[in-house]
DNA sequence: GGGTGTGAATCTGTTCACAGCT
DNA sequence: AGCTGTGAACAGATTCACACCC
């Protein structure tokens, strides 16, 4: 069965709300109080958790472990995934710190820069290499995915080199040029910018229709 | 009249193509060209831009620096934002020297911290802060938007914080912890994990459905 | 021919409302 | 009473298809 991306978005934020949850005292949930928390409607919830069987019970609510292990069974992969980092200026290193680069889903198996001070370092453990190895070391290491986090006008040679490995299947984003990429690579950007601008136009649009 | 969420994000990344396409040579542009380069569909495109009446010649296509301004005019906001940037870790600084960071709609007024090494320093030419002053200094500088790039854990006693100065409109957050904030005030996410998620999870299903 | 603008159709996602369980 | 699970209604966004223009 397929599921849709926002739901998929929307299992991933009750997953970790859970895991959160699971240290604290209650062992139940409802399905109002996990929408309350996220932000969503409680029928929301229901029906996104509806999908994989009865696993509610009326009347009192969600068991938060067993609910917890249900959703980390749908989202879990049966392979850790290997990744590579392109790019490892203020934004690549920001993510190498942030703790969702602690993940057992995945490994960071190699870092690529330009930067004749990185290229041939070790940072934080892993090897960082010249972009014009990207090819080689994806295949050495079968590396499907990965993450790019250069300046826009670098990431489509970079990419292009990416591609070239023949083993890239998943790329995540973080520049805000539109990259062309084969059909079959999945991709997600993460985009500061278009962010930032629809925050600013609808603050914008919000303050014209008060006054 | 209101434009939908989507339609807005579209604009941003029309505006943003239309102003690197002036540099080049083509004075005119077709709507599938430019679906093209942003894998948008060219009837979405088409749909898109006649909301604002009919700009595009039949036959010929989009004026570049034409169409450029119209869609300058629509996101445009009759005033220059104020706003703080709240954690100047690796993230903050990140986001500090995007480019992004360089816009005419928006000044950075102030930063804040809690780290004593960074708290009362110039930090790119913008003073450092304690949170704690986050309040007072928002009041006297009219800082509207908070962009907020701390640890999940502080987060909330971050914003609330901010809350109480009264003048915060909107938060942009870069934190994968649920916020809670007052009705009124905008809120947009970054979340680097959900997506990340999202790419692994859709990456295992195409997996899974081949094999 | 090539390309826009747009109403209609379709597809997708959300919300409602309520039967049924505890 | 309280809460889940779900078909049905609704709302929203995308895509189609075609009339019309250059």
């Amino acid at each position: 069965m397929r599921i849709a991306e926002p739901t998929v978005e929307r299992l991933i934020k009750y997953h970790r709300l859970l895991i959160s949850m699971k240290q604290g005292n209650s062992s139940v949930v409802s399905s109002r109080q996990i929408g309350d928390m996220l932000g969503i409607k409680a029928s929301q919830v229901r029906k996104d958790l509806s999908y994989f069987g009865e696993i509610g019970k009326p009347g009192v609510g969600y068991h938060v472990e067993r609910l917890c292990e249900h959703i980390e069974q749908i989202l879990s992969s049966p392979k850790v995934w290997s990744v590579a980092l392109v790019g490892v200026g203020n934004l690549g290193m920001a993510l190498m710190g942030h703790s969702v680069f602690q993940s057992y889903k995945f490994e960071v198996k190699a870092l690529f820069d330009v930067d004749p001070e990185k290229v041939g370092q070790n940072i934080m453990n892993i090897h960082c290499w010249h972009i014009d190895d990207i090819a080689r070391v994806m295949k050495e290491n079968d590396i499907e995915v990965v993450i790019l986090a250069v300046p826009a006008v670098e990431a489509q040679t970079c990419i292009d080199k990416a591609i070239s490995s023949n083993t890239l299947k998943g790329v995540l984003s973080f520049t805000q040029a539109p990259v062309i990429l084969p059909k079959g690579v999945l991709f997600y950007a993460v985009d500061v910018f278009v962010e930032l601008e629809k925050l600013l136009f609808f603050l914008k649009e919000k303050e014209r229709n008060i006054s």
